[in-house]
DNA sequence: AATCCATCGTTCGTATACAAACAATTGGCT
DNA sequence: AGCCAATTGTTTGTATACGAACGATGGATT
């Protein structure tokens, strides 16, 4: 019979002697959370094959345009980039035409973004498919069990 | 092609036309995924510190301390890393002293992989690291919402 | 006003991720 | 034996991820 992941972990808590096969890699959270968001990419970019977006650039065109305007900091503080990253995405969106950058004359280190009138078009035409995604994803489990899991995850998203 | 009110107000009734307000980013699987992932990521690395290993270096090290030895796209497939990955991952590992690897006799397009005498050590070191890992990214659930998040990640994972 | 510290966006370096194309090899089928 | 499809590992190109260092600017304190 085999060990639940929790009584390895009380085990280990005690201190007992391990060696490296009491290490199951698939019962391991951060390997089923890697797996479990590879999945949820890939039926991303299966789904959303027309528009040519990534789930990032995604996120990033919806969360624009729900607020509107803000910062590039602002903007990967809302959709969880780090200032790095998000300089990349949202130089793609620019290339794009999707997305346009100016100067805050309100604060001179500060780029306001705005998604242009191409990106509005396209994240009224995308909604539909990003709730279809996340339904694909989550379509393994049964209705009660979704509502369950989003709460539990959401916990262990901070 | 502009909607008229009364279609929209039909549509929203139904519950059927959606714009780029409905999709609430912080609600959504995919993105839920990605924090949990980064929050779990950022866990690894502050607590593995002294063994300077990356989350799939360690996936790697371990599966290879459990199977013995394989191939490298055998070990990419019990890893979840695809072939391209795999041969970064085990680059550096080599790199490093922790990985052997030689040709398969019995099949020439294939490269054994084995851990070596510092690799088999190390694994031993960071094994109990690693159920504590696992447990630092539970630890905002109590033990039977861990029980249960992780058989419902587990079937998010295939 | 002068100074100190925080914030903003960029760049560099390293490490995943994965599609696609590739050469070498293997196994199945005729 | 000969052919063909599948597998193995590599490389290239694109896109996250993030630490770290950087110059420019802003706000706060003295």
């Amino acid at each position: 019979m085999a060990l639940l992941a929790t009584d390895r972990a009380e085990m280990s808590a005690r201190s007992q002697a391990k060696d490296a096969s009491d290490y199951v890699l698939d019962e391991q959270v951060g390997h089923l959370l890697r797996r479990a968001h590879q999945r949820h990419a890939a039926i991303f970019l299966e789904m959303i094959d027309d528009a040519q977006l990534t789930p990032l650039q995604f996120g990033a065109i919806m969360k624009l345009a729900d607020v509107g305007q803000t910062s590039q900091n602002q903007l990967g503080r809302l959709t969880a980039m780090d200032a790095a990253t998000m300089q990349g995405v949202i130089k793609r969106l620019i290339a794009r035409g999707l997305v346009v950058r100016g100067p805050d004359p309100d604060d001179r280190r500060r780029l306001l973004l705005t998604l242009s009138a191409n990106g509005v078009a396209l994240a009224g035409q995308v909604v539909q498919r990003g709730l279809e995604i996340s339904a694909k994803t989550l379509e393994p489990l049964s209705a009660s069990e979704r509502e369950t899991f989003l709460k539990l995850l959401a916990r262990l998203s901070d």
